[in-house]
DNA sequence: CGCAGCTTTGAGATCGTTCAATCGTCGTGG
DNA sequence: CCACGACGATTGAACGATCTCAAAGCTGCG
């Protein structure tokens, strides 16, 4: 990126806010308005039903910018809660006009971050949609693995899952009862270790098969690109 | 929109090509490269699993941009298949970078777009993950029918849904059998009847409370948008 | 020490699937 | 015009995956 670029993404993260675990950011069907940037920690955001349950819909890491269904909608059409401790940046939408206006090339790269979060999102359809509960639970494991991955490049087949069953099971369309038998599973099939909230991937291209995970991460080409100005 | 606008969106739509119910538009894991315009008819995109089970992930509706995932990966993540007989105008994503660079107020109502179908597929997530099979089946027949009534505006109570069971049941995770199941309950239950291929809702109150459907084409607010260049 | 929240395990109930058979409709070829 | 075949819709019966309910066990924290 040109540093023009860079000052006017740096613009997005004047000012900050920190989150301690469990607080919520963004809650559902309130007016939303403002964006933010992840600057540090961990984040889900789900919705709840009319029969009380909950489904997550995705997990934010750093560098992920929050809320943005806020560009469009008057009322947030989910809740944003920290997993851990956070750093965030506000940012008001009105910033996101100067930025599409003055940067054409930023404008792509987000429409493209855009398209890879959609495939993201469709992956998990076809994992709710397709696949068995065991499946679904080393998908979520595998996925938020990598995730990790990207930003600290240290972590192996060793993490720290730092959810509970229960969010996984609301994460994956389960039972809290039943991920966790599903993991036993896994554990009993010599597919992964766990102690103490760390989980280890004992066979990783096993576990890849059986969640039939697909990793997108290569085969990305970005080359259309427009010029930065 | 601008007339200079206008102009540029009309570029897209130069080449038409035309293609037959069945017709594979871009099939999964080959190069893309190519995006679309669709001007008529209806298509459905999906993946396919290991076990040979498929999900459909989405139905493109005429205004729609198709495969705007070539924008990204070298290969196509999901197939993208004719539901009736189509007309799609083809374009080259190096037209992308014209119109991001152009006009940036397009590029943010392309990113408000965005926006929106990602909170469609959350919708369905939380669809797959938390409602029931005769909540999930009441959803798709709802949203097809909105997503329908939004270009031909005579549609209301009664439309032709167009999908053979086993197509509902591929979106909706579940089997052609039981999908056959629910909505003979439904009919039972006095929320929907069926002829020949067209569906006429009931009671459509009930029908959206048990889908825990929810509204999203009103609480739209792009207050936001740049002025146009 | 004692509570609160998370994990673990068992037993039985439910929902959705699988397998198999029948029926209807429509287009094709004779 | 009719027979045939393909495909989709429909229905029944049995099976199996996942849920619900209930009871412990574990861990960290005030």
């Amino acid at each position: 990126m040109t540093e023009a670029e860079h000052r006017s993404l740096e613009r997005l993260e004047v000012r900050q806010r920190q989150l301690r675990r469990g607080a919520v950011l963004v809650r559902e069907n309130e007016g939303a308005g403002e964006l933010y940037v992840l600057k540090r920690g961990m984040l889900m955001s789900y919705v709840l039903l009319d029969d009380g349950s909950r489904q997550i819909l995705r997990f934010h890491f750093p560098g992920d910018m929050l809320a943005v269904s806020g560009l469009v909608y008057r009322r947030s059409p989910e809740t944003v809660v920290a997993l851990t401790d956070t750093v965030v940046c506000p940012f008001d939408r009105a910033e996101m006009t100067g930025i599409v206006t003055e940067h054409p090339r930023l404008a792509a790269i987000i429409m493209a971050v855009n398209q890879m979060e959609r495939v993201a999102l469709t992956d998990r359809l076809a994992a709710l949609g397709r696949t068995s509960a065991k499946g679904r639970v080393a998908a979520l494991l595998l996925e938020i693995r990598n995730r990790m991955r990207v930003l600290d490049k240290g972590i192996d087949g060793t993490f720290t899952l730092g959810l509970t069953q229960e969010e996984i099971g609301d994460a994956t369309g389960l039972t809290a009862v039943h991920v966790n038998r599903m993991l036993r599973q896994l554990e009993d099939d010599g597919l992964l270790s766990r102690e103490a909230g760390r989980v280890t991937f004992l066979n990783e291209g096993a576990l890849a098969r059986m969640a039939n995970y697909t990793d997108r991460f290569s085969g990305i080409d970005l080359s259309w690109l427009p010029a930065a100005r």
